[in-house]
DNA sequence: TTTTCGATTTTGACGCAACAAAAAAATCGA
DNA sequence: TCGATTTTTTTGTTGCGTCAAAATCGAAAA
């Protein structure tokens, strides 16, 4: 991944500099979940974990906090996203808009011989949940909806489908693992590849969508209770 | 709408530094067409021109180029972005997904005596473009857009929204103003007011879908002509 | 005339130090 | 013991010099 990323870097034209190595390893610890929300990063904790001076590490927070893969929670702050419900309930619209044209374009160029690969990651969710390994499992999640996506031949879609994830992946990773990722998943990933078998791209589409739905309900009931609580 | 803007800043918690003002205004250049696509900014161009030391004046270009604002050209060359084909596809497909969504959302909140705004907007393009003032056109139909999208109560999708703007913002004026634009755009507007007085969102959808339709079909035909000429 | 190669100039990235502002800690008073 | 206020520390931003790399321009060769 980090490789596909470098040549994206190198095909938009942009030289690796020293900051861009701390700024891929932050956002896949974000992503992961390796860092709990609302914890606070600071330019002198980064440079020196990095071994870098001031400027290539602040240039790395600065490019997250555009990315709104870290929010400033003062003028001087930048902290690891808090999802509100109403926050979560907007990332939910636009990922139903955007990530149901990205499966639809998607799974139009997915040839069936390149089912089995899905069925692959698929097993290696169930693996993962029998294990309660659920980061692990919600990384293999990642990657059985970018399977689709990325075959969409729409980059600037999936980039912004990706910020969407990045937006609320420490609060997903946060919250999932408490309450046990539900099963209900596993069905809709399975009626997304029998649209495949199908070739039929709507239905690929309609059962993605419930998938963000279902995710959707799971996490709103958990972060309501953890509203309640405070 | 620069005061917007800071209060947006303000909200998120980010102290206004140096180089915001720089940002700002390039920002507005962008979207109004003052710089052609191809352009190259440099930093120390901007820094002389704002009169700032070199740091703020590549944190405002890194922050229009994280944006997608600008594009990288080469390791050390950041240029307005000048859209192929292909690019103004995938951003109308992206458009037609968020601000379809963003429409019926904000029409559903807009109520019938907010109609009068909107038709001096309506005015003000018509009178813009009896004047041939296509600049002043293209901005006056920004706004009537954005009128029902701000009224969506949905900050991040008007914040991603005006992203994909920005990316075909400096194409867009460059190309319009030989094209001269089409009354076409009218109708649909007149559409989606029409559609807010019987109440109906889905018809204000609609309306503002078939508008960034064929606003895509004539500037796919301007853009290919070009390439023909290359 | 076109292309290729090399020298010169320009440019961005980085390190570092100084500064101002905000956060944290400690102190004092009730 | 709690709250407000002052002191101390931490932190982000900025300015500027340096350096390496890329872009540009020109000359020479094909």
């Amino acid at each position: 991944m980090s490789d596909k990323h470098e040549s994206l870097e190198r095909a938009s034209g942009k030289s690796v500099g020293l900051g861009d190595h701390a700024y891929t390893v932050l956002k896949e610890k974000l992503i992961r979940g390796s860092f709990r929300p609302g914890e606070k990063l600071t330019v002198r904790r980064v440079a020196q974990e990095f071994g870098l001076s001031s400027t290539p590490a602040r240039d790395a927070l600065n490019r997250l906090a555009i990315e709104h893969a870290l929010v400033y929670a003062g003028p001087k702050t930048v902290i690891v996203p808090n999802l509100t419900l109403s926050q979560l309930r907007e990332v939910t619209e636009m990922r139903l808009a955007l990530e149901g044209l990205a499966a639809e374009k998607g799974a139009t160029a997915i040839s069936s011989d390149m089912i089995p690969a899905l069925e692959t990651i698929q097993n290696r969710i169930n693996a993962a949940l029998d294990r309660q390994a659920y980061a692990e499992a919600l990384w293999a999640n990642k990657e059985f909806h970018f399977f689709f996506y990325e075959r969409s031949n729409m980059p600037i879609l999936v980039a912004t489908i990706e910020q969407l994830w990045l937006r609320i992946g420490a609060t997903f990773n946060d919250l999932y693992p408490a309450f046990a990722i539900s099963r209900s998943g596993v069905s809709n990933h399975c009626a997304a590849i029998e649209g495949l078998r199908h070739g039929d791209p709507h239905e690929v589409r309609a059962a993605i969508e419930t998938d963000i739905r279902n995710g959707y309900r799971q996490l709103r009931h958990v972060l309501s209770e953890r509203f309640l609580e405070k």
